[in-house]
DNA sequence: AATATTTCATACTAAAAAAATATGAATTAG
DNA sequence: CTAATTCATATTTTTTTAGTATGAAATATT
């Protein structure tokens, strides 16, 4: 159960985007370099973001992206689910592959129920609130110097 | 963000075990046919669950496996140390491979609760409850027959 | 209009991890 | 002694993930 580095990029370019004033364009080499990662394999993650709308582009010379949403309105569920390849944590949990044992399985409801407990947990925290955890602690940092 | 299938069988395993009366031993050939599971990937991955104790053995011919502590002290979150291959969500939560960003990543302290809820999660559920679950569900199946 | 810069789209490759299989040693009941 | 069973390790296969490559489409600037 790890965190694919896809999902992991594609979180950290939605809290650049939303730290930034939206009407600032920022460019893919730029992003890559500001968060070390690979251009190409950063311009493969923000393609399915933005046809989600959470990001909005520019295109041409001088293009570039902003975010596209309030970031209060972008919840870490819905990065989940545009990036991490399969959203679910157990095939079985949406009918797809459906396992034959899944009538059977003594454990499909307790999966079920912590596959529940992840979603909400991941529904409930949005964008913005990463981004003022991010800034609170800046702040605590500075007020040491 | 999958569940692994080593994870799954060793649940699935614990649960079954948890289910018998401790003095009745169950054998892998058993217990893999009961679960649909691989004779051999089996034996894998009960010898780490041995080894932190959850099951007990006897060996030689008429030997088996029995549960190796009161189903209600086995949390889950154990069952996840000993087979999710890593048990972290990410790596830069426990130290090794230590990202070089950490300090100024956008994103670590988010990943950190969100690992910190996930693992109060399951350190909360018990393979008693599981089995506890699944009884209770056989039971209403059958009131309505 | 030409050029440079930037995003868009798809295909491919490499590396890593997961799942499964294979082989044979050690142990013990009968 | 033999058969049944667990133990241990190595190997193979499959799948997934991460990253690279190539070039088209769009647009600002000159």
């Amino acid at each position: 159960m790890k965190i694919s580095t896809r999902t992991r990029y594609g979180l950290r370019l939605l809290v650049y985007l939303a730290g930034e004033n939206p009407d600032k364009l920022l460019q893919v080499k730029e992003i890559a370099k500001h968060e070390s990662i690979p251009v190409k394999y950063l311009e493969q993650i923000i393609r399915p973001l933005k046809k989600a709308g959470m990001l909005k582009v520019v295109r041409g010379a001088k293009g570039g992206y902003f975010i596209g949403r309030r970031p209060e309105n972008i919840s870490v569920k819905e990065v989940f689910d545009v990036l991490e390849n399969n959203s679910s944590l157990l095939d079985c949990l949406q009918n797809k592959n459906t396992c034959e044992r899944k009538n059977i399985c003594s454990t499909f409801d307790f999966w079920n129920n912590f596959n529940n407990a992840v979603n909400e947990y991941l529904e409930n925290v949005s964008i913005a609130d990463i981004v003022k955890m991010q800034r609170e602690k800046c702040q605590k940092l500075m007020f040491y110097i």
